[in-house]
RNA sequence: GCUCCGGUGGUGUAGCCCGGCCAAUCAUACGGGACUCUCGAUCCCGUGACCCGGGUUCAAAUCCCGGCCGGAGCACCA
């Protein structure tokens, strides 16, 4: 029986069962295949080598999502066995553990792999005595060769002992970097090259940010999460479809214990509009230059970045909820993340005047100076007082844009727009009509104002907003903010229109 | 090249496994209207899609074959 009947299988006999529930299709991730209210193991399992970003969150939402519906556990792990390569970063370890309780779930437990290594060297001797993986002591470019070729290496046929005497060298130290690695047996004629006698273990002389010099052979991504996926007990598994050939990898170590390989699935690739092609190492360069602030920068793709702008995460998460779990890549855009957000924010921002790039208008004939009142949160009704003053600031863009008319300084008056502006009256008439309604500020009630997003602006905000600190905010006619810090000035972070 | 996967409106998504109730769902985007006081919010209304070609069938988005297009993997990375 080959691969495919097998999956084909497996696929049919867990539909069994799986009908009905049809619509809440936007709120509810659809069913997942064999599974069993209270039984379900799901698992998040990023390598720490640089910050959570929306990528991840689509890992964390979709599995810990699948355990919640289904009663089951969330288990968190870092496969964090590579310290060359895809070296895990200190710092990130922590982040990710934070952005995911941010996101609501929390890990029923944590592992870290790089700290189990010990246990997997027991199943890597298992196999060896098993005679199912073997040292091979080609070198990358000889095993190549072998591999295309479909032909089976000098060392595959050696004696288990042999091979169990060489493996106790490695981790003994004996042999250097790229000298000899563990090979699982699988079939050396497997029409998908890809599977041919992969790689289980390899010598890395190099400190662990976590785990020090404690270890020289390291275990790879397959053979590290094929044992621990059994251990952990992990029921299904929703992944990346770049991992695909992982899986028929691992099922040969299944096969060989008498396991029973998880139910998978697997995602296409998302690609965000907005953000280009950003990987972790280009980003921690543009960050080490100064080009962004800190992995936290608003213009980053990173959770904490999200956080900062003031993002709800349930806005996060019904956005990848709505992706579903489908195999083909998709490219889409943030507006749908902004829609989603705006939904939840809208009717509990706070809205206040924020005057960009401002120019100072002098009314002429004003009668009097009045409190005038606006709405604070419509939905609420409540509201907030500014002064109605001579004195007042316009941004440059209405400005310009409407000098020479009658505009409507909102909830305050009429005036004919200029430096020094003509006052029309209190009432609001049929200005409407032109829909020439801007946003001003007194001179007496405002504080200096940055705004930091993709762009850098700087203005003028109503004192008002000093108790919205650490709060989303909607400055009128501009966008949703985050009041980050309020001091001699606010520094508020864009979130989104 | 080899192995595997996928192609539904501008963008995502439901439906496809078990053909008819699909002149195709929902969201977002876009267009128009409403709103005596922001808006990209809200409320109405509207535009807009089954990759192509054959086949099977009374009937195909759904099944089969071929083509085209797109993607992933083919590491001592995760």
């Amino acid at each position: 029986m080959d691969e495919k009947g097998r999956e084909r299988l497996i696929q049919k006999y867990g539909d069994l069962g799986e009908r009905e529930k049809r619509k809440e299709q936007e709120t509810a991730l659809p069913p997942l295949e064999k599974a069993e209210k209270g039984k379900v193991v799901m698992r998040f399992a990023p390598n720490p080598n640089g910050p959570p970003t929306l990528g991840s969150a689509r890992g964390i939402i979709v599995n810990g999502e699948y355990a919640r519906m289904y009663d089951g556990k969330f288990i968190v792990r870092f496969d964090d066995t590579d310290p060359r390569t895809k070296r895990p970063m200190l710092e990130a370890y922590d982040w990710y553990l934070e952005d995911i309780e941010w996101l609501g779930y929390k890990p029923d437990e944590v592992i870290y792999a790089s700290k189990r290594i010990p246990l997997y060297y027991d199943y890597a001797r298992k196999l060896i005595e098993m005679d199912k993986a073997y040292t091979c002591f080609c070198s990358q470019k000889e095993f190549k060769e072998y591999r295309d070729k479909g032909v089976e290496c000098p060392h595959r046929n050696i004696e288990p002992e042999e091979s169990l005497e060489v493996w106790e060298g490695m981790l003994d130290g004996e042999y250097e970097e790229g000298e000899v690695v563990l090979r699982i047996k699988t079939d050396m004629k497997h029409k998908d090259p890809a599977i041919r006698d992969w790689v289980a273990f390899r010598i890395i002389k190099e400190s662990h940010p976590l785990t020090g010099d404690s270890f020289v052979v390291y275990p790879t991504l397959d053979f590290e999460s094929a044992i621990e996926d059994h251990l952990c007990g992990i029921t299904h598994i929703i992944r990346g479809k770049d991992l695909i050939d992982s899986e028929r990898r691992q099922r040969y170590i299944y096969q060989y214990f008498g396991w029973e390989y998880p139910v998978t699935k697997h995602w296409g690739r998302v690609k965000i509009f907005e953000f280009g092609k950003l990987s972790t190492s280009s980003l921690r360069r543009d960050i080490d230059s100064g080009k962004y602030e800190g992995w936290d920068d608003p213009r980053l793709p990173t959770i904490r970045a999200f956080r900062r702008r003031g993002f709800e995460s349930e806005a996060i998460k019904r956005f990848f909820i709505s992706l579903g779990v489908g195999e083909n890549d998709i490219s889409i855009s943030l507006k749908n993340l902004y829609a989603e957000n705006r939904k939840i924010v809208d009717p509990k921002a706070n809205r206040y005047f924020f005057v960009w790039d401002p120019v100072r208008v002098e009314i002429d004939g004003l009668p009097e100076e009045i409190d005038v009142e606006l709405p604070l949160n419509p939905t609420k009704g409540t509201k907030r007082r500014l002064k109605g003053e001579k004195v007042v600031y316009v941004t440059k863009d209405d400005f310009e844009r409407l000098r020479g008319q009658v505009v409507r300084l909102k909830d305050f008056c009429n005036v004919l727009l200029d430096s020094k502006a003509e006052f029309r009256g209190f009432e609001l008439g049929d200005v409407k009509k032109g829909r020439n309604i801007i946003h001003w500020l007194p001179e007496s009630e405002v504080m200096p104002c940055v705004v930091i997003g993709e762009k850098r602006w700087e203005g003028l905000v109503e004192r008002n907003v000093a108790q919205d600190e650490g709060r989303v905010v909607q400055f009128e006619r501009f966008a949703f903010c985050r009041i980050e810090r309020v001091g001699d000035e606010v520094l508020s972070i864009y979130a989104h229109p």
